[in-house]
RNA sequence: GGAGGGGUGCUAGAGUGGACGAAUAGGCCGGUCUUGAAAACCGGAGUUCUUCACGGGACCGUGGGUUCGAAUCCCACCCCCUCCGCCA
């Protein structure tokens, strides 16, 4: 959410700031309620004190045993009349109030300008692509061969974008979780979260899921209750409509949860494997920081989660998101893309984003300064990493020519000798 | 699920219809004292909306209601605690 302040006065210059970002929102629409409200404010606060003086002197002259009826006849009518105006005022600021949570965040001066993904421009590059001198196979199809995958199992369990490991599989989700964890505990600063899997409205809309992107969630029926489709939902939201004092920051939290996403919208694209899937595992970071130094933390949380994909020897490209590609309440973006050998192209496995003060104000969010007033903090979070995405990478880039596949060095501590390598076993 | 208790500022906690935006204490900030610190003493400070400003309005879990007037009374909901029941 934007400064109120600045959709009161600024609301031509926030317009053009968006540009494209910001073709669906009714400004004039905006422009109109926030004018109608300023008036009917004065008028209703103008009354208001009227009744005030008139309730005092109520007071006063009960307490000088003097007659009241005529002043409180009065007061009563005044009443009615704040009460009449009360229902537009309440009814227009829900509704500016609603406006404003649809509006997306302002992209960062830094951030190119495009349309689509595209235009998203690339910032470094890291590792050499495997050669191989046979076709490599898809994740999936090698999965599959290996038993260590069994998709339509998964869909009979629920239903097509399921997935569903087996054995050493799954022992590979665990091992990269645990060594994530490991990672940005031991040497990135991060305190480990374990937070609810479930959250409230509230939450979903502090961290900009809805109230526009609805559709995109598994909402329960027998509760107003979501899936997290992140755990930057239920981590960011700790600190909901809280003070914090400034020696707290920065915090940095990292947890490994599922993830839940409807997927709406995207069907026929990645229908095979554990790229798009309804349940998928993630380790997540999170920061809150001074508003000042959060430009440095998006580039040491991104640097965070490329250590992961260093460790784990995958080559990958940092590629920093344009206009047309920012999400929702991102100020700035970095995506970071893995190599994926059978398809010969990066693809999304993390993604790293300063929100600024956008999330923390729509989710009260802030911090007491040494000096002066409580003070929205910034809040940034990023994967690091999406983990079937990466168990994905493993096998396509540790393929061998028999449809075996080694597990990375820096895993083996969580396998014992005889599971170093994944051999090809029949389906059960 | 049943019974009871409770939600007040940064924190603890008082306040049960009018001079209450809210006692008191702690913490915080500034000062005196001190070589420095601590202690003691003195002083200061809530959030937010509206207005160019003066000023004014709102905010005691949330939403309604009663009343001239609500932190205080009534209703509904949410959350927390204790006991009982059930349970991984």
């Amino acid at each position: 959410m934007h400064d109120p302040r600045v959709l009161k006065d600024q609301l031509a210059t926030l317009q053009e700031q968006l540009g494209t970002r910001g073709k669906d929102i009714p400004w004039d629409q905006i422009q109109k309620l926030t004018e109608q409200r300023r008036e009917l404010i004065a008028q209703v606060e103008d009354l208001r004190h009227q009744l005030k003086l008139g309730s005092e002197d109520v007071a006063k002259r009960k307490r000088e045993k003097l007659p009241t009826d005529e002043v409180t006849a009065r007061l009563r009518e005044l009443g009615d009349r704040i009460q009449t105006l009360e229902e537009p005022l309440r009814k227009l600021e829900e509704e500016l109030h609603g406006q404003a949570l649809r509006i997306p965040n302002t992209p960062q001066s830094s951030v190119p300008h495009g349309t689509d993904a595209s235009q998203n421009v690339e910032v470094r590059r890291w590792g050499t692509p495997p050669s191989f001198d046979f076709t490599p196979r898809s994740h999936d199809e090698l999965g599959e061969a290996l038993g260590i995958f069994d998709f339509e199992r998964a869909s009979k369990l629920t239903g097509s974008r399921f997935s569903l490991s087996i054995g050493l599989g799954a022992k590979l989700e665990r091992a990269l979780a645990n060594f994530m964890l490991e990672l940005h505990t031991q040497e990135h600063g991060y305190t480990e979260i374990l937070p609810p899997f479930i959250v409230n409205r509230a939450a979903m809309t502090g961290t900009g899921q809805l109230p526009k992107f609805e559709d995109d969630a598994f909402h329960l029926a027998s509760e107003d209750y979501f899936l997290i489709p992140t755990s930057e939902v239920p981590v960011t939201n700790i600190y909901q409509n809280e003070i914090l004092s400034e020696e707290d920051l920065p915090i940095r939290y990292v947890a490994h949860t599922p993830c839940f996403r409807r997927e709406a919208g995207s069907y026929g694209q990645d229908t095979k494997g554990l790229i798009r899937v309804h349940q998928f595992n993630k380790v997540e970071l999170v920061n809150f920081t001074h508003p000042e130094q959060s430009q440095d933390a998006l580039e040491a949380l991104t640097m965070a989660a490329e250590k992961v994909l260093q460790a784990l020897n995958l080559p990958y490209r940092v590629m920093a998101l344009c206009t047309g590609d920012l999400g929702f309440s991102a100020a700035k973006t970095y995506d970071l893309e893995v190599w994926v050998p059978s398809q010969q192209t990066y693809r999304e496995v993390s993604s790293c984003s300063n929100f600024e003060a956008f999330q923390a104000r729509r989710a009260g969010i802030r911090y007491r300064p040494k000096k002066g007033k409580a003070t929205h903090l910034h809040t940034l979070n990023g994967s690091a990493l999406a983990i079937g995405r990466t168990v994905m990478a493993i096998l396509e880039n540790y393929q061998q020519a028999d449809g075996s596949v080694n597990i990375p060095n820096a895993l083996r501590s969580y396998f014992s000798e005889t599971e170093h390598m994944i051999t090809p076993s029949p389906k059960k």
